[in-house]
DNA sequence: GGGCGTGTTGCACTATTTGCAACACTCATT
DNA sequence: AATGAGTGTTGCAAATAGTGCAACACGCCC
């Protein structure tokens, strides 16, 4: 592994916690002012980060294009949008799509609700892991080993009374979610809202993204968002299948 | 400059444009495959990208995620989204909060159309430099040499008959622009498409951001969008006030 | 089982990066 | 004006850290 770039690249979520002069950065990376000044040289060459008015430095522009263009070449999003907006007209909620990749979940396409209660989320953004439905149905899906070894390497924040509170009992709830081929968050995460989440599977059965639909309390019931199960199963089901039907289109 | 920085920064553009896998990352970077492996493994280990199961790379979760905390730490934007909300709500149509930066415009934060006829932008996304009202607003406020040289060095692609044909019309209307204080963009980026826009400013009165509204013809002609101005102007001078009045929330 | 096309590792060489110390600059303070 | 503390910046010599090579380890297809 390469220590200079190693080095540089921990700039980055440093400065993702606000701007840093040139000392802090040094001081924070454990080097000398002139090497934190060369690497940040080169990650503003490269517009990953940008030097400010008042001489600080904070994350560049290039980072949010690479996310954006990263984003977009993901064929299961693109397959699924369509399908995700066409479920949010005929419900109305908030419908999230979402992947897991190294011991995180993340949002990768979202419509919002059409109801004025919103609840706050955003594409990018790293899932709650312990709690969220979609969370739930991609690590069931792991291999038994990986399961368990993140499990036990999670925290298990108690967002709510209603959160998961310990590996255990998670490794439990994700049995469940395996079994039964979906999944539901009730208020674990915010005391208002839920969820309930399918999955969406690639050609080898193995599942790929994960989709829910969420609303507040004050909306629907639990009970009543309930209702909704098998029409997101289904919407689930046919990208499932159009990811699986054609080959993964090759671009260029 | 960094070599191996360099070297190794260089790989992610090439990697959003798709994946690929060892032998190409050599390749295109001009060095040799065990040197690439040592660069990918460096960048794997910091979540910069991933490796799916076919073995190639693509980019990975850690990028979204700092931009998402670097977009998310912005004040302005912080300050701007109630209002926008806000004139969301009274107008109903798309409303967009774009910075400048390095020879980009790029958008930080949108409120959708709450019409079913809505526009494709994305946050993060770079704007079409040469035709955006918000992008006018932004580079006709950069110091007069820095806004010739930008303009001479920009491409004027012909989205539509009525974009920006070249270097020459666009200095002549960001002059414009930085005379009247607010923008249009009328059908430039896209035939059905229209803008508003109208600049936030700082405590000294250069423009830190812009904001926008939006609106395809089919739901309201460019003359009645344009009586929006006003409001769009009002909105994003309450913003520039309260933007200047507090210092800049110093965090932590 | 031989022949590809991958990705991976140990090693010797030297080019690249490093910390230092000295220098510039801006801003307060006196 | 002059002093000083606080920044960011540059040239240099030392050596660490990165490089390409060549050999190896796979998996896959014929």
């Amino acid at each position: 592994m390469s220590q200079t770039v190693d080095r540089a690249l921990s700039i980055l979520p440093l400065l993702a916690e606000g701007p840093a002069d040139l000392g802090q950065v040094a001081d924070r990376l454990g080097v000398h002012k002139s090497t934190a000044l060369r690497l940040l040289r080169t990650l503003h060459e490269h517009g990953m980060v940008y030097r400010q008015s008042d001489q600080r430095y904070r994350l560049g522009a290039r980072l949010f294009a690479l996310a954006q263009e990263a984003m977009e070449n993901l064929d299961v999003r693109e397959i699924a949008h369509a399908h995700l907006v066409r479920l949010n007209e005929s419900c109305g909620h908030t419908v999230h799509l979402a992947v897991y990749e190294e011991n995180e979940v993340l949002y990768i396409d979202k419509v919002e609700s059409r109801y004025p209660v919103r609840m706050y989320s955003r594409i990018g953004k790293p899932v709650a892991i312990t709690v969220a439905a979609v969370a739930k149905l991609l690590l069931a899906d792991l291999p038994e080993h990986e399961r368990r070894a993140l499990a036990e390497k999670l925290d298990y924040p108690m967002y709510t009374s209603r959160s998961t509170p310990n590996a255990t009992a998670f490794l439990q709830e994700l049995a469940k979610v395996r079994e039964q081929g979906w999944a539901t968050d009730l208020g674990g995460h915010e005391e208002s809202i839920n969820c309930v989440a399918a999955p969406i599977r690639g050609a080898d059965g193995r599942v790929v993204a994960a989709m829910s639909v969420s609303a507040p309390n004050v909306v629907v019931t639990a009970d009543e968002l309930l209702t909704l199960l098998p029409l997101v199963r289904r919407t689930a089901d046919t990208i499932s299948g159009e990811y699986s039907g054609r080959n993964p289109a090759e671009l260029k």
